[in-house]
DNA sequence: TTTACTCCTTGATAGAGGTCAAGCTTTTTT
DNA sequence: AAAAAAGCTTGACCTCTATCAAGGAGTAAA
């Protein structure tokens, strides 16, 4: 089965490809073995990519001026990450992106996939949907941070994903949803 | 000069349409007035439009089970709004938008906006080039959110906007930040 | 110029959750 | 299998900020 297998599955769900142009898409790909707790994306590197887990799990995070660490997103099999900021303006990244597990990335770059997507008008308009997605997604994230407590993002996030919540370490979800690790274990000791 | 110059610069700085795209564009936009204090998107009813603010002011929030408002977004001139689930999904909007002052606002529904889409491959480009940065920019507020106190993110925003945060009611960035209006209050009082 | 909103300020109080510290458990490495 | 590292739990304490309550200021309406 071909590793391209999951991301043209994701695109096939927005739009229909010709084999000529999911050969020019696969064409950019750059497969990539990270072994866990390397560094995908570091400060002061410009985030050149756009990655796509095929396997594996990857976390982005920023690290504060008092060396704390806030988790931007927590990715898996068929999830994207970058350092947007950094990769849309070909500026020194602010973020890491750390593999929490051995992973496997597909990897396309800045350049190549602005070409293609001035070219290929599907490949565009799949983009535009998708992270039209995941702008909603990022609005309901920030509404739960500034109207739930601790207890409800807490038990929100593990409803939703449990399968990702089993799978990583609690810390990393702690500082995901912006609670202290020891409030974590005391919220789950409550129940 | 036409209602449309605001919102055809804004796609011409990612974009060149031909002038035939941009009538077809045009054509799918319905201008309308909203007065201070009435709401363009409600609980319940499906948000059918992308909203672009010609002039005014608009916030979209959410009302908590505790009748407790959070505002999602804050526009003024040249921003755009809507309830992005809502109108992705076809499905009935969770979030109020409510005009802050008397506005003026170009509106474009679903279908429309995906024919275009479809069809015209720079008018794509155009909403995915600025989705993109939206998306970037709503990471940098999450992160904002779990990672800096509630005066931190006072004074952050009054300095990246303080053309909006002099326009606006105290008690809706509050919202917005996800602080009491008190300690807004508070905060204010100490320097 | 009263009345009535709307919005902002200030004080008192309480509680959620952060921090620090220590010990325990589990996983990884040698 | 022992050692080391990474991750989790629990207790004590404390701080930030939300909440409740009351009053003040500015603006719009009558």
């Amino acid at each position: 089965m071909s590793i391209y297998k999951g991301i043209l599955d994701n695109i096939a769900r927005y739009v229909k490809l010709t084999d000529d142009e999911i050969n020019e898409f696969t064409s950019i790909l750059k497969t990539t073995r990270i072994k866990k707790r390397q560094f995908v994306i570091q400060p002061g590197f410009v985030s050149e990519y756009r990655n796509y887990i095929v396997e594996g799990a990857v976390r982005v995070f920023y690290l504060d001026d008092l060396g704390k660490e806030h988790t931007v997103s927590i990715g898996i099999e068929d999830w994207f990450f970058t350092d947007f900021h950094s990769y849309l303006n070909r500026t020194p990244a602010e973020y890491y992106a750390e593999a929490l597990e051995d992973s496997l990335i597909l990897q396309m770059k800045y350049e190549d996939v602005e070409e293609l997507c001035s070219r290929i008008h599907p490949l565009c308009q799949y983009f535009r949907l998708y992270i039209e997605r995941a702008l909603s997604y990022s609005n309901t994230r920030v509404i739960s941070n500034i109207s739930k407590t601790s207890e409800e993002r807490y038990w929100e996030y593990v409803n939703k994903y449990p399968q990702i919540a089993n799978r990583i370490p609690q810390y990393v979800l702690a500082s995901y949803l912006g609670i202290s690790p020891e409030s974590i274990s005391r919220i789950r000791s409550r129940s």
